[in-house]
DNA sequence: ACTGGCTCCTGAGGGC
DNA sequence: TGCCCTCAGGAGCCAG
């Protein structure tokens, strides 16, 4: 297992990190090195944001979004995307690509050397912006649940994994969750996802809230990393069941665990463990 | 309405 | 040591 893409615990500790560390600062000047992101970072953003106050950071699905006075920086981290804090005088590193430096001699910096990322910014409801407003329920809300599952999947001929991988259907559940919480559930990824039961996907459900409550819990023991140390978030070390392991045994049964694609996606699973 | 395939990008890792 | 190839992936987008 290599380096751990920002899934939705890795959103949910970056945003539980910078948050109390940038709230309340005002912007002093913002500067673009490489607005080549996913999108064009706006051109705007060094004429708007100096002089607010940034109020919070939230998040919605995988967006981190920074309340500002008069709008909302929407961020998403891609693959590679990373947020740190840093004094305005250290240097820059390869990959920074957005500087949002405040008035108290801090910086916070963007790096994404993948650049699947995006910054987007918008005066208006966030929440209804083009990325966001179609997005289903965050899967540890009560929104998610087997009822809704069990309707949204009747009739749907697509395996499940990547059923439970659309935004649409519930957000935040990544590649490497989406394997770990099938196997939890006991359901074998290339299922059908009209041919599941209301009660597998009850256990579903429980399995994905499971997986991602202790990823939170177990990223957020390093937030101090934060300031200008490592430059990462407190990645988690839960022990992963079955992502990337192929060949080798089932931590439950024993079995060799086997690789496929689903939606051109590396999926992982115990053929015994999952039926 | 669904479904599968393509795309962006860089770095890691394997083979020779 | 170094070069070249393949793979990895979030999610928007598009064609069938």
């Amino acid at each position: 297992m290599r380096a751990l893409m920002p899934e939705l615990p890795e959103v949910e500790t970056t945003r539980r990190g910078i948050e109390p560390l940038v709230a309340g600062k005002v912007v002093d000047r913002v500067v673009i090195h490489n607005a080549g992101l996913r999108w064009p970072v706006p051109d705007e953003l060094p004429e708007v944001l100096p002089g607010q106050r940034l109020n919070s950071v939230s998040r919605r699905s995988k967006y981190l979004l920074f309340h500002f006075e008069h709008g909302t920086l929407i961020n998403h981290l891609g693959m590679t995307g990373h947020l740190r804090l840093a004094y305005s005088d250290s240097a820059r590193r390869k990959h920074d690509h957005v500087e949002i430096m405040f008035t108290d001699g801090s910086v916070l910096r963007y790096n994404d050397s993948r650049r699947f990322g995006a910054m987007l910014w918008t005066i208006d409801d966030p929440l209804q912006h083009q990325r966001l407003v179609g997005l289903g329920p965050e899967p540890l809300s009560p929104a998610f649940n087997e009822s809704g599952l069990f309707r949204l999947s009747r009739a749907r001929k697509v395996a499940v994994k990547p059923f439970l991988m659309d935004a649409r259907v519930v957000v935040g559940v990544g590649n490497i969750y989406a394997s770990e919480a099938l196997f939890r559930a006991g359901i074998n990824p290339a299922c059908q996802a009209g041919k599941i039961s209301k009660a597998a996907y009850a256990r579903l459900v429980n399995a994905v809230r499971t997986i991602l409550e202790e990823a939170i819990a177990a990223g957020g023991t390093t937030i101090r990393d934060f300031l200008d140390s490592q430059g990462r978030p407190g990645y988690f070390r839960q022990e992963l069941r079955v992502y990337g392991r192929a060949g080798l045994p089932c931590r439950t049964c024993g079995a060799l665990i086997k690789q496929c694609r689903l939606g051109q996606r590396s999926t992982y699973y115990c053929e015994r463990c999952q039926q």
